[in-house]
DNA sequence: TTGTAAGCGTTATCAT
DNA sequence: ATGATAACGCTTACAA
């Protein structure tokens, strides 16, 4: 196979019976060399900007390259550096939830600004299912087109992490990661801060709808959820918790199991989730915060212009992206040792809108009343 | 296999004094043929599916594959092929409103898919600024990394457009282009169909955000709008256009000047733009649509959650993405030829909500009552 | 059916 | 400071 398609790319270069045209239509290094009356070293040396050129001969080749728009063929360049300047960002998730969730989007704005900002280009692998997976990871990695990855929101467990592990290719994660250098938020603390803000408004019956529990940082907002009730004398019941997986339906299934044991608030995992929480609860005829209060977690652009405006934990999505390509490419270059394991934890902030009910007015009416608001 | 696992790249290659070890880390063709006792042809041949090899011989070379862990390296195949299947998607907008807008990673998720199914990968680039985009160009498209490229949302006078013309590289856009063959949707159906029935509704005085107008399909789209003002005898007023740049905030400056004008209904030419007039309406306390009326343009997935759910015209945005990439691989393997220009258009629909006040009730309600609801 | 050998456009070593 | 020359790992006429 191959060989049909009828050929692109240099098809000169084999049988050109005519003589005297270049043999391909790419301007190389030995063309320019000709033209500047050098060898084909010098004009690598001056491409590179080695030192021992004299200034007259450089700008002899100079003018060459610039005569015949020389440029450096990059795929031969790499043949012999072993370098591409190209990194991968993988997204293991189920492809079509992705991107219905903002966090993705703007973690891969800043992941290229990374990457921009330090001359690598980012290869975007999404992968559909586990057939696909594999495929990927094959082709991408273990063919040397690209020196390393970031992954984006994989469970340890998930085989792409593991088979980054197993072949030693250089790897940062973003969220929390058991084998893997990795950038990520304090997700207990927001998660605490979050549940605290609720507690002090003097809700006490509160739920939580989670991401996927195979997720470390979704464990790790758990847990900020569980010590902020249980510091402050609340037991915690399993039956307040509920998976929504993050998507909106998701989240409002979850809904629909909590309902029915009237919490007094929610704290959602994320905002996308927290879109789904509040528009169920609408239809349920429940008045946000009234009737029950909500938080969100991300502060997506969209939080702000929900009904009511969303109280979130802002977390630095974009300066999550930029982080773990800095990371990386510090990985690659030999800056950062990759058994150092220097992980970055980002900090979160509460962003407080219309959800809780923040008012003294609407804090009074609440049938708990207050106690204990003291943040701990 | 790897040997080393601190040391990318292999730096090893040219200073290993030890000379035990091969060369590289890497398994090649050579060493492939060795163990089986062939040479690097009958491998290559084996490797590519070529069909003069024994079945004997190819079972023995095969084996030797499997025993080495042997990987075909991409790159050294591509210094010969001239191929790499890599495509960019260039986003030559200024980086940061690019996600803002739910567009960009819908029509990305679309293209990704379609370089998966056929084996190519997508190099993303974002631009930055001007001096950002002209660094960004000359490194992945003049240097061969990248065989084609689709480009987003670029008006015609583009300077990314202007230099992919001029280089000759094969290129698709999203959006109707001069000089490229594109992929769209049928922006000035989609306008007219709003407009429309903004007008079976009974509005007559009906003012419109656009997005940037150096665009063509924002221009297709404005021309949908007066046209269907045309078809019924209403006056094109000038002042009742506004240009919203597709952020919201932009929109909610052009509804500012717009609102003065008493306009009874809005088409508003993107979902997100739509947002912020709907939050900027409601700070003005004027309640939709009972006392104005909006169409949006996308039915992007935050477009029902919106409140009132917006009323929008749905256009295939993954669709469009995949087409995109369909198209320029069809053009990179010959299948298309370039002089051809296949455009490609794809249908949009009216997805009717809330916010025109589509029953029978708010109609009579409307001060102008009903009159010439024929859809032309 | 298989092997030989000549590239692909670079970089890097070693002379000079 | 500059030039030969040998890689890098692969594909592919062409010969056998």
């Amino acid at each position: 196979m191959k060989l049909e398609g009828l050929d692109f790319g240099g098809r000169a270069s084999y049988h050109n019976g005519v003589g005297a045209l270049p043999k391909t239509g790419v301007v190389t290094l030995e063309d320019v060399a000709r033209q500047a009356g050098v060898s084909r070293s010098t004009v690598s040396r001056v491409v590179n900007g080695h030192p021992h050129v004299s200034a007259e001969t450089r700008a002899r080749v100079l003018a060459a390259i610039e005569k015949l728009g020389y440029r450096p063929h990059s795929i031969a360049r790499s043949l012999v550096t072993r370098r591409t300047k190209l990194v991968a960002m993988l997204i293991p998730e189920s492809i079509s939830k992705i991107f219905s969730d903002p966090f993705f989007p703007i973690l891969l704005q800043g992941a290229v600004q990374a990457c921009n900002a330090r001359g690598y280009q980012m290869v975007l692998a999404l992968f559909e299912d586990s057939r696909g997976q594999k495929d990927l990871y094959g082709q991408l990695l273990q063919n040397g087109y690209v020196e390393g990855a970031v992954v984006a929101s994989a469970p340890p467990d998930d085989p792409t992490i593991q088979a980054l592990c197993k072949d030693g290719i250089p790897a940062v994660a973003v969220g929390r990661q058991l084998n893997l250098p990795y950038v990520d938020v304090d997700n207990y603390r927001g998660a605490r801060m979050a549940v605290e803000h609720l507690l002090n408004l003097g809700y006490r019956r509160i739920a939580t709808i989670t991401g996927p529990l195979n997720h470390l940082h979704v464990q790790d907002r758990l847990s900020g959820y569980r010590d902020a009730l249980k510091a402050q004398g609340i037991p915690y019941e399993e039956a307040l918790v509920a998976e929504g997986g993050f998507t909106e339906v998701g989240a409002m299934a979850a809904l629909a199991k909590l309902l029915p044991l009237k919490p007094e608030a929610i704290f959602v995992q994320s905002d996308t989730m927290a879109a789904g929480v509040l528009r169920a609860l609408r239809s349920n005829d429940l008045r946000v915060p009234e009737d029950i209060a909500v938080v969100g977690f991300d502060d997506a652009p969209m939080a702000a212009l929900l009904d009511p405006p969303l109280t979130t934990v802002r977390q630095p999505i974009r300066l999550l992206g930029f982080m773990a390509v800095e990371l990386l490419l510090d990985i690659l270059e030999g800056r950062k040792e990759k058994g150092q394991l220097a992980n970055i934890v980002l900090p979160v902030e509460l962003v407080v809108r219309n959800s809780c009910g923040v008012t003294r007015k609407t804090f009074a009416e609440n049938q708990w009343g207050r106690r204990g608001n003291e943040p701990n």
